[in-house]
DNA sequence: GGGTCAGAGGATCGGTCAGTCCTGATTCTG
DNA sequence: CAGAATCAGGACTGACCGATCCTCTGACCC
């Protein structure tokens, strides 16, 4: 497996980058996608096949919960499920469910097209319409997409790695219907 | 003027966003290239005029000296200016002076396509392709383009704010040819 | 040549993100 | 019921970005 978690090795990989959370958030989202429909899935599951930091995978585990991409279950053979058919759930949507709004500079919160501090502020439509774009792009991506590239390689990289476990338990209490937290 | 540099209302702009350095950067080269071309303008003007705090502005400029984007010129009457054309300098390049490759995520660091860390990683094709999208529309975009902009609102916002210095003056020393930094 | 203006560069501070650890709460299983 | 499995949540560390301050160096101008 690899070493994700441990490289101290990103020398200068400076800003302008999507963010682990977000990239650790997609590979559980769309390992889950991958599943059999209804599975439920352990976090140490996920961790280990996606190879995730265990407790970082929690919080992002958390924040999907939160916004409602996926269902937990707790307790013995609890775990995660998708809420959502995953040709249903786009990558901006899961990048907003962790980070907030997409937004590529701080000028830009107030609707992409007027900068509310600086007058002088000149770019702004450029970044606007880079932002515009990308958000475009997310948006048109879903989890069902990715996880049919994941299926493609799960043929190719299946090596008996632990304890699956097949279909969702047929007693399972509905799931923990937890408070919202993310208030905007 | 805004209140850019005080304004501490930033609650939660999460990461994805270009980053203060590069917004500075882009505001400075953009006044630098709205003027008659080859004057020389102080940090202390753009720092007024563009509203930038001014010692973050210091060190913005080295970069950009460092990159071979604009000129630095010490002593009394200094500043700085292009090196190029306006229309010869677009964002990427800005960016990249700044802040190194462009990259939307980790994963993307050995070129665009493959994951080296990650055998797991199913979703490399998906930022990599967000990634070469952001790119190829910075640039598009040239500071030309933007000093353009900034000339029609100039006529809007041209309250008198003090001190122009209208063209090179005739008698300056070349350049501080100063070492590299940007190791790359 | 001396004073002053202006860039160069180092040190430092606060905040946020990535990542870890520990404890608690909940539910299944024997 | 006891114990194990699993999610939930708080506290903490380390790194980096944005920002500020102070000092040094270099160049013009009288």
């Amino acid at each position: 497996m690899s070493k994700t978690g441990k490289s101290k090795s990103v020398e200068r990989s400076s800003l302008m980058n999507i963010g682990k959370r977000v990239d650790y958030a997609v590979r559980a989202l769309s390992y889950l996608a991958a599943q059999p429909s209804g599975t439920v899935v352990s976090r140490r599951e996920i961790q280990i096949k996606q190879d995730i930091p265990s407790y970082f995978l929690s919080k992002i585990m958390k924040q999907l919960v939160g916004g409602r991409l996926v269902e937990s279950y707790m307790g013995a053979r609890g775990g995660f499920r998708l809420k959502k058919p995953a040709a249903h759930i786009n990558l901006k949507e899961v990048y907003e469910c962790l980070e907030g709004p997409l937004l590529l500079m701080e000028c830009l919160e107030g609707g992409e097209q007027a900068c509310q501090y600086c007058e002088v502020c000149n770019q702004i439509s450029v970044w606007g319409e880079a932002q515009r774009r990308l958000a475009e792009y997310l948006a048109s991506v879903t989890l069902g997409q990715i996880a049919d590239k994941v299926g493609l390689r799960e043929e190719l990289a299946h090596r008996g790695q632990g304890g699956y476990r097949e279909a969702v338990p047929p007693g399972l209490t509905p799931p923990c219907s937890n408070g919202q937290d993310r208030t905007a």
